[in-house]
DNA sequence: AGGACCGTCCTCAAATCAGAAACAATCAAA
DNA sequence: TTTGATTGTTTCTGATTTGAGGACGGTCCT
């Protein structure tokens, strides 16, 4: 016998005075809610309500728990409410970064889509930093050094941005062995990086800049992407972009003794006592997404 | 399945991190515990915990069940044990006026005697005022006109007090028509009554008080009862004390057209939030009795 | 590779539940 | 007073649900 069944048929009976009248207004026989009351009460080993024939009565003790039990069992549907698949539904804004997005976290979002076809999903890609807050974004995947320490950020993975060129490129002007040697080649420079000029690389604790600034200057990771594939020469490329390529041979990673930018990917979503259902769910997705299938990683 | 023993097996299964942790913690078998969590998510159509084949991690949605849950199922355990029939143990501490208790309560108290065997009762028989709060008295029985208004009081009956004597006193001395007309009688005086010696009654919204200076005194209700029986003259009597009597015939009310003190039969306890079981239960007992069973009220 | 362990699925006996009808008690109206 | 309606409980039956044990696919540790 289901005991908030039990509660919530006693607070009917309570407030219906009497076992018909609840009966009815709930819908249930007569011998079901007599059945619940008086299991209620047996569980309790204890009476909660006097009987005559013909009416009942609130016990000492019946009143006493019915008031306290009325406020626990509305918390308790609040929280099966709020928690309840119904209630995922209506908008979800996310933003995240454009290449980024187009290239991993499209699975992840036709899977959430699908299993939750009632949220409509505003998916905002752009590159330029968002305030969630103010831009009314649920979650935002975000690839940076350090996340927003106001909000609750978690990290799916590392994202490493290497420098790589094509295998035909080193043949035809060389491999560099220095960060400095870069001065020398045909950069390719994506602007949408932070500091797109300056490279910045380390090895043993010691830090080198190089300020490259001559070569294609474009703003889309796509387009440096395939510049690379056309042997047009040298870039720093997320290995989420280049992996594949990477892995299959067609571009090579050089000054590997160099470490080069070390960024993380961030899911962030704002720090609010009770996320919604629908935000939960996506996170969760998200999650679950590239702990598998991060292997960009490499 | 019940609702609560779902919620607790899983807070059970995500407090021990797996199914089978939580089963032979609880004793129940693996496939009953894998069960009710299935059942739990589906009665939510949310995935609270996710599993892989070799141990289960929370799902977002999950966690916040889990944090919001735990409150709510701690209050309903503690309003459970609170309410529970084995919460009627200990001392009850009772106070009644004497001469009422030894007629009318005893048969309240030993039926809740009967019923909650491990409350041990402490009835102090006391005519004077008693500070419940000082002398830590749990539920007190008290004829008054009005009741302390810093405590909860319960009209259980309403007392009347009414002038009577034997048929065979009015036979030979003849029956008062008028209150004056006491002061020419023998008269027995109750001093534990609050002014023994001003006799009050009303007609008409008229208020006589009649000083009775003579005759005998004694300060037991129940003396004063049996001296009337022995034709020794007038007295105010409680109904509840000459009321069988006055049915039978072996007494007779005078005075009849002036209305005599009108008290009442209270039952008052301290004003708490929540009183313990046993102070309920005995308070119900009360209540019920006296709701069939004050024939006195004539 | 083998063994231990995990969570789930399957099956079947046992427990539980829902609802109809019968029942005793009470009230209201004729 | 009698009749009929209503109330809460009890009894009975069929239907549903539950739970334990074993089997199964999968994973981790050695």
């Amino acid at each position: 016998m289901d005991t908030i069944t039990c509660i919530r048929t006693f607070i009917t009976v309570v407030d219906e005075q009497g076992i018909s009248a609840a009966a009815r207004k709930s819908g249930a026989s007569k011998t079901a809610v007599s059945k619940t009351i008086a299991h209620l009460e047996e569980s309790l080993g204890v009476r909660l309500l006097h009987r005559t024939t013909r009416n009942i009565s609130l016990t000492e003790v019946g009143r006493s728990y019915y008031e306290r039990a009325l406020p626990i069992l509305d918390q308790l549907c609040e929280l099966e409410a709020s928690v309840h698949v119904a209630q995922a539904v209506g908008d979800l804004h996310i933003s995240a970064p454009v290449t980024f997005s187009e290239l991993h976290l499209m699975k992840v979002i036709s899977g959430y889509n699908k299993r939750y076809p009632k949220v409509n999903i505003n998916l905002r890609l752009t590159d330029h930093f968002v305030d969630i807050v103010k831009e009314g974004i649920d979650v935002a995947i975000r690839i940076a050094e350090l996340p927003d320490s106001s909000l609750v950020a978690r990290k799916l993975a590392p994202v490493r941005i290497v420098a790589c060129a094509s295998g035909a490129y080193l043949q035809e002007y060389g491999t560099p062995k220095t960060p400095e040697e870069l001065l020398n080649h045909q950069c390719i420079i994506d602007t949408n990086l932070r500091s797109s000029f300056r490279w910045r690389f380390k090895r043993d604790d010691e830090h080198i800049t190089v300020n490259i600034d001559k070569g294609i200057r474009t703003n889309g990771s796509r387009a440096v992407h395939q510049l690379l594939r056309e042997d047009c020469g040298i870039s720093l490329c997320p290995t989420f972009v280049v992996g594949d390529d990477i892995k299959s041979g067609k571009l090579s990673v050089i000054l590997e003794g160099y470490e080069s930018y070390e960024l993380g990917l961030y899911i962030v979503y704002a720090n609010r006592k009770h996320l919604s259902t629908k935000t939960q769910c996506f996170i969760d997705a998200v999650l679950t997404h590239f702990e598998e299938n991060s292997d960009w990683k490499m």
